[in-house]
DNA sequence: ACAGCGTACTATCACTCATAGTACACTAAG
DNA sequence: CTTAGTGTACTATGAGTGATAGTACGCTGT
């Protein structure tokens, strides 16, 4: 499904958020769809089941997945998911402080500009991160 | 001098080093000025001594600043700086990942960069951050 | 009844951050 | 030389977080 990856500066619940919220937003994982258990997805992680269940609570509490007692976990409705501006406010916030800190090295609007371009361009047929 | 967060998710040694490293880059700490002493700033700062040291540390070793034996911290020259580069991709990354981001929520390259115009315009003239 | 599911809880270990305190070598000023 | 101020080094402690292990409970579908 994904990789973790144990010596890096995210915590590794961390990662299990945000790589299933990706495949969520990405439409890898439809709308109604089982996410793997708690127990399968740690043993194919090589995980404890409470850092993915840590990871599970995190994306309810997010409202991107449901949980059904005794059933599993399931990925929420597009329609019900209201934090998708919250996610756009990271989004820009991120433009914002790569805006800065190419400022601080003393580019100018228009070389800032052109590296934007050229991002924009240069993961406009690329899937992956 | 500037202020840091407790209650953040940044630890305050690296508080430090970003608001020092900041105000080097944007000039308002000029090339050969002393910095405040470790034990200045950390009562300036209300902050453990070796907290403030382990951030002159940290720009010592990325070469912002350097330091001669019973004297005190300065300011390297832009010229002894190698590391601007480094600096420059990661603020490159902050945009890849901005743009990544808004892209996972829906949004069209066109919207992108309207919302990286406006960004453009909105810090062109702020000095804050 | 049983297996599989999410959930809850306690306990432990490791790591990092921040703190406190002490000590040493150096420099400049008196 | 003495003193004050500087960076530096070191040990120790407390708090917090992340990850782990183990156990247990209630729920669902077969």
């Amino acid at each position: 499904m994904f990789q973790v990856d144990l010596k890096g500066r995210k915590s590794i619940y961390e990662q299990v958020v945000d790589n299933l919220r990706d495949l969520i937003l990405s439409g890898a994982l439809r709308e109604d769809e089982k996410l793997p258990s708690v127990r399968e997805l740690s043993k194919s992680l090589t995980v404890n089941p409470n850092t993915v269940q840590k990871a599970y609570r995190e994306l309810e509490r997010q409202q991107y997945v449901y949980t059904v007692a005794g059933l599993g976990t399931f990925v929420e409705k597009a329609a019900d998911r209201p934090q998708d501006a919250e996610l756009r406010r990271a989004g820009v916030e991120l433009l914002r402080r790569g805006v800065r800190e190419l400022r601080l090295c003393g580019m100018e609007n228009t070389e800032i500009r052109g590296v934007f371009r050229a991002l924009l361009l240069e993961n406009a047929s690329k899937g992956k991160s």
